[in-house]
DNA sequence: TAAAAATGCGAACGCTCGCTCGTTTTATGC
DNA sequence: GCATAAAACGAGCGAGCGTTCGCATTTTTA
């Protein structure tokens, strides 16, 4: 049940959906392993791509599934040939490691959020709420479609060798400077009430965590990517929103509050 | 700089502090030890409860070190005795199992918030927003208090024994629901507006969660507990509070978006 | 102060880990 | 269809793990 199939009050404008945005972004297994590959060319000993891609994709998927289960350092290798359907000496021609392992994993995940946030479509600059939404909504849908890695991330990063904490904590950093920037933009033009913007950036960061973190929890729920999207937005908008105006944004129905109510009751 | 000194407008109610908590429970390590002691006498094999929690603070207090560091898994047992003054043997007479240390470490967090969140006062019958206020306030300087123990239990609990995953998760939900009780009472009343209250409930509860995940963070920006809790309420309540007409609460200060903006500007 | 109880000690054990390497199997090019 | 390169294999290595246990040391008791 959409919420585009509902009757809705006279305008509303083309949402974006986690379609659109996997129209948008190829963050496939496949798509990732081949990045990969090419980004490791010098440790993965294997010369045919396309066998290397083919055998990587097990390995990897395998790897998010034990480690974020048990952790990344209680997965043996020998769980990990096993269920990928490798031999141990065959692992070892995919990565000289098992620390690489992880910083591949983690190099995967930093890269999709630099590609993904780093280039918001143009126009945004004088309407700093769609801009807080794009970023939201991005977000959201990238962890949707690449939870485990993010989840992976989120838990192993602070174990982790040196490099891989800084990978992790650079691009945390980064999403919420973006998040204050908005949220500055919409200070600026008088739209937003923030008092300290990096400090509102924190609280909104949490948000968009959970979603990935918790992934089962709205699962359960049955709440969808874009319920959760427009939930989010809501919520923060609402918390920020200047009193004297209101927000106004091409993109976001009227009667907003109440539609989200009947959203979100499963 | 507590907010108590400020100059301020005409009426200004007590405000509960970390300080005024911490005289109401006593989270201090000797305390949980000695409970945890009570707790495990059968497997803890030291007779003399004075030298049981003598020896039990350093041997927890390095556990969480460690373990929050590396996590759990990665710490041995040999750099525990190390870094805890003890030997390999003496660990072995306050537990019996690397397993055990872990569930007495869950265990204590678990009851710690039975008893903190468990008991709330009186008279929030008839005012749902000091009853979420009180909520939000006491979680966060329980957290406050025992950072490093919930940090442990967010990290580790999931890649545990099945009845530690199951402690970490009937605590996480019992929080959740207690949240959501208390919106459910404020819509009830007309004061809240929310769609779902479970939901929203949990929107709120990561960002409960952040203040100790992620403590390094706002201690380096100098966001003290008094003013999380401020400012999170206030976000909440901003989100969620009822258009027609305004919350009034007694322990509340009148003009409070511009004071949290100018507290939380370091 | 001597006997007894309580506690601390750390070498040793069995096991699993990450990782290597000589061999076997599979794919490729002529 | 054979020679050669590419890839997979899995037993074996040393290291480090959690755990044990007989004995040394300290503390209490009488």
């Amino acid at each position: 049940m959409p919420a585009e199939d509902r009757a809705t009050p006279k305008w509303r404008p083309r949402q974006r959906t986690l379609k659109s945005f996997q129209a948008e972004f190829d963050f496939s297994l496949k798509a990732i392993c081949t990045r990969m590959l090419e980004r490791h060319r010098d440790t993965i000993r294997t010369q045919k791509p396309h066998v290397a891609v083919a055998k990587l994709m097990p390995i990897i998927q395998t790897t998010l599934t034990l480690a974020n289960r048990k952790g990344f350092h209680s997965m043996s290798l020998r769980d990990l040939a096993t269920e990928s359907g490798l031999s141990m000496g065959a692992l070892y021609t995919y990565f000289d490691t098992k620390d690489t392992l992880l910083m591949m994993i983690l190099g995967e995940v930093s890269s999709a959020v630099s590609e993904a946030l780093g280039s918001p479509p143009e126009g945004f600059a004088d309407n700093p709420a769609e801009r807080l939404h794009w970023l939201l909504e991005t977000h959201i849908y990238l962890t949707e479609v690449m939870q485990p890695w993010f989840v992976f991330a989120y838990m192993e990063a602070k174990a982790f060798p040196k490099e891989g904490r800084e990978k992790a904590t650079k691009s945390e950093l980064l999403t919420e400077k973006m998040i204050a920037d908005a949220l500055a933009d919409g200070v600026e033009s008088g739209l937003f009430s923030v008092g300290d913007v990096e400090f509102t950036a924190s609280l909104i960061k949490p948000l968009l965590q959970d979603w990935y973190v918790k992934r089962s929890k709205y699962r359960r729920r049955g709440i969808s990517p874009e319920q959760y999207v427009q939930a989010v937005t809501e919520f923060v908008e609402t918390a920020i929103r200047c009193q004297s105006e209101p927000l106004p944004r091409k993109r976001h129905r009227a009667n907003h509050r109440s539609e989200t109510a009947a959203a979100a009751a499963s």
